[in-house]
DNA sequence: CGACAGGTTGATCCCGATCAAGTTTAGTGG
DNA sequence: CCACTAAACTTGATCGGGATCAACCTGTCG
C-alpha cells in the first residue's frame, strides 16, 4: 500500500513514495505516464511544482488540510481531469489515489510550448472550476441529507440507471469531502435507505432506487 | 442602478438590463470592452452562454441558486479574472458587478482560434481553481469567526498593511459568500472587534489591526 | 479464532440558524 | 435644515442540526 507500482517508461518499479513528503514522482521530465495503486498519496500540499497531471484512469482525490488536522477533500477526479496545480510554485493541494489509477504527467514548462495541451486543459479546467461552483453550493447551503443525495448522484451517471455503485471511499472520506463528519454521513446513508431512496447492498456498494426524490433532495443536478 | 452605463464600441448606451434575464449583453461580438455601473446583474445563471468575460477594474461576484432560494456566492472576481463558463453552453453562474467595473468579452468560439487568449486563461483558471480549493477549505471545515477572518485577510492584500479596506458587500452577501447567516457574520464582526483584531471605522470600513492574530484564525493564509 | 479497521447507532452538547427587537445610516421631500 | 422612511446593521433569546462522545456491530484477514 502507498506505493507506486509501476512506471510505463522503461517500466522500472520505483521505490515506495507514500511515507516520504518529498521523494514523489522527481523522475525525468519524459515520463509521461505511469501506473500506481490505490491509496497512494502521488503529490503533498506545499511540495514545490514541477509537474502538471492528467488522469488518464481510476479515481484520484484532492485534498488540504489545516494547521490543527482538519482535513477538506476538495475536489475528486476521474479520467481527463487535470492535477498538479499551483501558487507560487507550490502544490495547492495534497493528491491521493482511490483506486489503482494511470496518471499522464507533463512538465509545466510544457504548458507554455505545447498549445494542443493547452487547449486540453483549458477546457478541462473550465469544467472542473464548474464543478467546484456548484460544490461551494453544497457545502455552503446544504443540509446534510442534501449533502450525501448530491455526493451518490454526481457519482452515479445518469447513463447507468439500474447499477450498484461501488463507492471507493471510507464513511471520513467522504465526511471529508462534504463537510460533515463520518457519523453524519453514516446517518445520512441509513435515512436514504430508511425512506427507499437508496440500496445499500453493503457499506460500499449503493443502488439509487428513486432518482427522482434524490434529484429533489439534491436540488436539482 | 442595475443598468449598464456604457459600452465603448461606438459609445452607445445599452438599454437597462437588470431585470430582463435574457436581454444582457446580446451585442455584436467584436464589442470587446464595457464600462458597467454597480449592482448590475451581468450574466444570469441558467442563459445561454455565448461570450466569456474578463474583468478589466472592478469587482464582480458569481452566485448560484437553488431551487428553494437559498443562495451561494461562488467566487469573488477582480481585475484579471475570468468568468462567464458554462456547462452544456449554459451559464454556471450568475455575475453581478460590486462595484463600477470594466468588462472585456468576447466571444466563445475566439477561445479556439486565439491562442494568446488561450494562454492567458489558462494561467487564469488555475488560479482561480486553487482560489475554488481554499474557499472548500474554509466552507467544509471553518468555523464562523474563522471564514470572516479568511475573509478579510483575502480581500486585504499584503501590500496594504495600515489602510482601511473598504467592503463592498452587504453583510447578507459576506454571509452568502461564506455559508453563514448574516447575523452570524454581524457577530463575528463585532467578536473580532472586541478582541482587537480589526477596527470597523463604519460597518463597511474595516481595519485590521493584529494581522498575526487574524492569520491564526484563517490558519495561516 | 482473535484482532482491527470501518461502520452503525445512541445520548448529549454546542455553534450557528432562526426569530425578534432595536439602532444606525442613507436617501427623500417638505 | 429637519422629519420621515427604508435599508442595512447590531444585539438578544431561543431552537435545532450536526458535532462529539461512547458503545457496539460487521466484515476481513492473519
Amino acid at each position: 500500500m502507498r506505493q507506486i507500482i509501476d512506471e510505463r517508461t522503461g517500466g522500472t518499479v520505483r521505490p515506495p513514495c507514500g511515507a516520504e513528503p518529498h521523494s514523489a514522482l522527481h523522475g525525468p521530465s519524459h515520463a509521461p505516464t505511469m501506473r500506481i495503486a490505490a491509496h497512494v498519496t502521488v503529490l503533498h500540499e506545499g511540495d514545490p511544482a514541477r509537474r502538471i497531471m492528467e488522469v488518464v484512469d481510476g479515481a484520484v482525490m484532492l485534498s488540504k488540510l489545516l494547521p490543527d488536522g482538519r482535513r477538506q477533500v476538495v475536489e475528486l477526479l476521474g479520467p481527463g481531469d487535470v492535477f498538479g496545480l499551483a501558487h507560487a510554485d507550490i502544490y495547492a493541494c495534497s493528491a491521493e489515489t482511490l483506486t489503482p489509477a494511470t496518471i499522464n504527467t507533463h512538465d509545466r514548462s510544457a504548458l507554455e510550448r505545447d498549445p494542443v495541451l493547452g487547449a486540453r486543459l483549458l477546457r478541462r479546467f473550465e469544467a472542473q472550476l464548474c464543478v467546484m461552483h456548484s460544490h461551494a453550493l453544497v457545502l455552503g447551503r446544504m443540509s446534510a441529507l442534501e449533502r450525501v443525495a448530491f455526493f451518490l448522484l454526481r457519482l452515479m451517471p445518469e447513463t447507468m440507471v439500474g447499477g450498484t455503485l461501488h463507492l471507493s471511499m471510507t464513511r471520513q472520506e467522504i465526511a471529508d469531502f462534504l463537510g460533515l463528519t463520518l457519523e453524519t454521513v453514516s446517518r445520512a446513508f441509513s435515512e436514504l435507505k430508511r425512506r427507499g431512496l437508496v440500496v445499500l447492498q453493503r457499506a460500499d456498494e449503493v443502488r439509487i432506487q428513486d432518482r427522482g426524490s434524490m434529484r429533489r433532495l439534491a436540488g436539482a443536478l
